[in-house]
Order: structure tokens, then sequence, then C-alpha cells
RNA sequence: UGGGAUGUCGUCCAACGGCAGGACACAUGACUCUGGAUCAUGGUAUCGGGGUUCGAAUCCCUGCAUCCCAGCCA
């Protein structure tokens, strides 16, 4: 990764803390947090406030905290903690001992929200949901009073203790703010502190019947902690006034809130709410497929988290909601493989070449380098014998323009194997399927062969393959923007039908049938593989986390469109 | 229609009153035992209209467009 400068603020928020640092705002010091609610799985958007929030604490010498915001019961899950927990640090970070939760504040939150009634600026509400959703007014027109807003300070004392003992059946009462009702931000009108809602959450177990709204807890958390920088995304910009609000009556430290735009990306969904639909709707295998958008899907696919905190750094950052496109995640990808992965030979739609004047039974081990960015990966061998398979692709019984591959009476070069000519073509009697080619062979090195040939394939030797599953993934979705779909459709018709695409039979070199799952390379010619959970020794199963730049494919797109 | 925000290449981000720059994508070429990688080259942008200024993407006024807010979700 390049070198950060630390006195070069590289986006609007560290031109803030810069100054801040300068003004000796909060002793210089800078303390940040990742707040997740344990209600789904981490996705490649929570990688940019993660690296975003750890990144600010490592960069100005301070700390991140990791606190999960686990205020409604009903949606969260130890499942999720678990793997959130999981999927940070598999992105590079630490939290050292400062994992918290925002139900470690509860009764700190009770005893603040106490300090309000007395000053009178909470009541106990025995309106309805229906009913405050009715007397909140709308966007231009303000609210109505709560009748029950005029209830005295001894009576909400009584009430609101009651409420927490359990003397109130779920929803019958809240614990509201006494604000504005009239004020044109919405969060003003006497927002909802506290509901009664009774179920089991993931860590406190039956212990309370009241929580908090995320509201409450939120701001009180981040000043309970000492964070300096609250940092979030845009559409909490309207929250603020009432964050500063709360902190303010309470007399409590005040962290300053920055907001910034959320990730988007082209093909792609982003919200929990719709990738926990997916998962449920079995759309996808699992919070894991490697088509999601998810951590745990992209580790699987065979990101790596440098891939990935790069991706987040070179994205920028700012206010302005966008779009970030997909080619540029896989961009990184690539450019993080390129280097480091080894370099292998996998057919992965296998015909068969038999060389007629190569002797039967030969094998000859070919010296392969194992990757041309890094000389001291070595090298391996390769057995070469009179029968092989090459990529189907790689042949065409009538070539198009630009096509250099292999056709009949035509060379290729095999890599690290010899020079092959197609004398004829042999096809199924019934489908006319070409099912195997027959070649002849230049016995001459490689290496003294002077003349130009066009094209090199991969191949493996029959004899010697390893029998593989290869799975090739394309886009979620079809269009650029899921959402925009026909009239009465909604977002889950965009999905691809073709997103996922699973190849039995392919062929590999030897060498890869241990292939340990996460074992990540290149296969030659077209793309960057690992192999996936599913992966046995002896039987493997590969994943295509991204394909390499491919020349042929783009022409041969454009000469598909008449172009 | 109230409030909050945002408008710069196709996309994302810079430029903080002084030559609009980078990355991705796209195109062209070089090189190559990966049509990979690498290298070179090219095109395309300041939402509109006024104003201030020697000078405006940047400051002011005005219009327009887009996004967010009417959960006892976060």
């Amino acid at each position: 990764m390049p070198e950060i400068n630390p006195t070069e603020p590289s986006n609007f928020i560290e031109q803030i803390i810069t100054e801040d640092i300068k003004q000796g705002k909060n002793q210089g010091k800078v303390h940040t947090r990742f707040p997740p609610e344990p209600n789904g799985y981490l996705h490649i958007g929570h990688a940019k406030s993660i690296c975003l929030n750890f990144g600010l604490a490592q960069k100005f010498g301070g700390k991140c905290n990791l606190r999960f915001d686990d205020t409604n019961p009903v949606k969260e899950e130890q499942e999720y903690i678990d793997a959130i927990m999981r999927d940070v640090r598999w992105l590079g970070f630490d939290w050292e001992d400062r994992l918290f939760h925002a139900s470690d504040y509860f009764e700190q939150l009770c005893a603040w929200a106490e300090k309000l009634i007395q000053d009178g600026k909470a009541y106990v509400c025995d309106l309805s949901a229906e009913d405050v959703r009715l007397t909140r007014g709308t966007l231009t027109q303000p609210g109505k009073e709560s009748p029950f807003r005029i209830r005295s300070v001894e009576e909400n004392l009584d009430l609101f203790r009651r409420m927490k003992a359990g003397e109130f059946p779920d929803g019958s009462h809240t614990l509201r703010a006494k604000i504005d009702m009239a004020a044109p931000n919405l969060n003003l009108r006497d927002p909802v502190l506290y509901r009664i809602l009774r179920a089991t959450h993931p860590r406190t177990g039956d212990q309370w019947c009241i929580y908090p709204m995320y509201d409450w807890a939120h701001g009180q958390s981040d000043s309970i902690e000492g964070i300096t920088h609250s940092i979030c995304t845009l559409e909490f910009e309207d929250h603020r006034p009432l964050y500063d609000w709360f902190v303010e009556q309470l007399g409590i430290h005040h962290p300053q809130q920055i907001e910034f735009a959320r990730l988007n990306l082209s093909y792609t969904v982003m919200s929990k709410r719709k990738l926990l639909q997916l998962v449920r709707d079995g759309r996808v295998s699992g919070w894991d497929d490697p088509r999601m958008p998810t951590l745990s899907g992209l580790r699987r696919r065979g990101y790596t988290p440098e891939a990935i905190r790069n991706f987040t750094e070179r994205i920028g950052l700012a206010k302005r909601a966008s779009v970030v496109d997909v080619a540029f995640l896989e961009h990184c990808l690539r450019e993080d493989q390129n280097q480091p992965a080894p370099r292998r030979m996998a057919v992965l739609r296998p015909l068969k070449v038999v060389i007629e004047n190569y002797p039967e039974g030969q094998v000859e081990q070919m010296e392969a380098i194992n990757n041309p960015e890094d000389p001291s990966a070595g090298m391996r061998l390769l057995p070469f014998s009179r029968e092989l398979y090459i990529e189907r692709d790689d042949f065409r019984e009538e070539p198009p323009p630009k096509f250099f591959r292999l056709a009949v009476g035509r060379e290729v070069r095999l890599r690290y194997g010899y020079i092959i000519k197609c004398e004829r073509v042999i096809k199924d009697a019934t489908t006319g399927e070409v099912i195997e080619l027959r070649c002849t062979y230049d016995p001459t090195p490689l290496a003294q062969i002077t003349r130009k040939v066009k094209s090199t394939l991969h191949w493996v030797s029959a004899q010697a393959a390893v029998n593989a599953e290869v799975r090739l993934y394309d886009h979620l979705f079809t269009q650029e923007d899921p959402e925009d779909v026909p009239e009465g459709e909604d977002w889950t018709a965009g999905l691809n039908p073709n997103s996922l695409e699973i190849l039995t039979g392919c062929k590999l070199e030897p060498i890869l049938a241990e292939a340990e799952s996460g074992y990540h390379c290149q296969f030659e010619r077209q793309g960057y593989f690992c192999a996936d959970l599913d992966s046995k020794p002896g039987r493997p199963v590969f994943n295509r986390s991204v394909g390499l730049k491919d020349e042929w494919g783009r022409l041969e797109k454009k000469q598909g469109a008449g172009g």
C-alpha cells in the first residue's frame, strides 16, 4: 500500500480532524468507533466505514472501538455478532480490549432518561403507535402535542419505572422526549426514547422489557466511550440536532458527528434488508454466497483483505451520494493478485487434442514458470503427452477475423510445450459437435523457434489431468441500478438468472489436486481463482474470483454487435 | 409543498480566488511463450442564469436537478 503522509489529509474528514488537532480540541486526541447493529452480515459498504474509522485512529495515533448497537432484540442475533467480529478481524483491524455494546449502557441510559423526566424534558405517552404516527404531522404540517405531554414529573417517573418493571403490555406506553411537535425537523417532534418490548436479547436475555431507541442510545454510547469523532452516513445528518440536544440536556461529553456518503456499487444491492431477503428467499446460497457483496461472500469468492482495503482507500470519501463502478472493485482484486498469484493451467471447457506424430505412451516433464511477476516463485513440471485438453473456445471451425487461435491448418504454441498444427476435426456423427482435434507437433524446442506464432494456448495432459468443478460468477443483477426496473416490478426483477455457472469436468494440472480451500492462483489466460470451502483433497472446487482482462472477448463482442 | 444535504470527465475522487488533475472505464499503438501484466498516446467534465473580481469550479444572488426525513427500525 502507498505510504500515507499523516500531514497531508486525503479527504474532508481528515481535514476536519487535522484542524481539530491544531485547535487543541479533545486535547488533540482522536477516538473513533465502528458501531454495527448485529442484524445481518457485514458488506463492502461496512468495509468502507471500518477502514475509515480504524484507519483514522491509526493515522492520528488514536483508538477505534468496536461497539454493537444492539438496541433491537427482535432483529439481532448472536450469529451476526460472531460473524461481524470475524469479518472485522479478517479485514485486518483490532479493537484490542475495546469491545463494547450499547446494551452495556442500558442502566446508565435509564438513569439519564430519569434525569430528563426530572427536568421535565421527557414524558410517558400512552398513545398507540398508530396515534403517534397520526399526530406527528407531515413534512409540511406541524404535529399535534400528545395529551400525555402535560403529565407531572412524579407521574412520569412512576410510570417509567413501572414500564421498566414490566407492569405494562408491549406497545402500551413509550417514553418520549419533550421537544417541539412543530419542529420542521421531524426527528425533533417528541421522539420515542423507550418502547416496551418483550424479546430475548442476545446479550441481556430477558433482563429488560424496555429497550432504548437507536436515537436515544447511539449518541450517549459515543459520549460514554469518549468518542471524539462520531462518523456516520448521510441519512443521520437530520438526527444530529437531536443527538446534540440529548448531550446538551445531559451535560455530558459531546462527540462531533461527521457524515459521509455510504458506498453504493453498480449491479449490486447493499441494504442489509435486501441481502437478508436474498438469503431467506434462497436466491443465493447464504450470506457467504460468492456473489454477495458481504465480506464473507467476497472472502469466499477470493477477495483478499488487502484488495478491499485498497479499494476503500481509492474510492475516496465525500458527501455526494454516488455509485462506484463494480469494475473498479474487480480492478483492485486483479491489481492485488497479479504480483503474488502463482500461475496454473486449467482447462474449463475441455476439447481433446491428439498429437498424431507424438509417440504413444511418452511423457515429457516440461518446465513451467510459477509466476513471471515473481522469479523467486520458481518452476514446476508439467507433464506433456500425446493426448491433451485445450479450451473449447480456443478452436474455431470458421475463425472470425482477428481470431488468432487454433483452426484447421493453423499453428499455435502450447505454453511451455510445442507448436502444434491442427490437421483435422473429428465430429460426433449424430450431433455434428466437434469432439476431438487431430494435430501434429513440431518437435523443435520452443526456445529455438524463430518463426512468428500468433497465439499461445494453455493445456492440460489428458492422462494427468485432475477433474474439478469450477464455479463462474457474474453480477447478481443485470441492471447497473437494480432499482431501475419496469413499473410494478420490484428490485428482485433484475436478478441475473446467469449469475452462477457451474462447470464440471474441468481439467486441472496435477499440482492442483490437493489445493486447500482459500488457495489463490491465476488460471493462465482466464482469471484469478480460489479453492472454495467445498473443495476436498483430490476433488477440487474452484471459484472464479475475477476474470483477466480479455481483449479477444471485447473484440468478439464488438464484432457480434455488428460494430 | 417543510427541513436537511449534494451538484466537476461515462464512473469515483482532487483542485479550498491563480494553467481543471488522478484513478477506473473507453479508444489507439508498442511489447509479450498468458489476446495477462507492463509501457506510451488520446478523447470526454465545472447544473443553468446573473453578479463580485485583474482573475471564479471555488465568493454572492437566483433558478433547476438529485438524494435523505413523516418506524414504538438502525
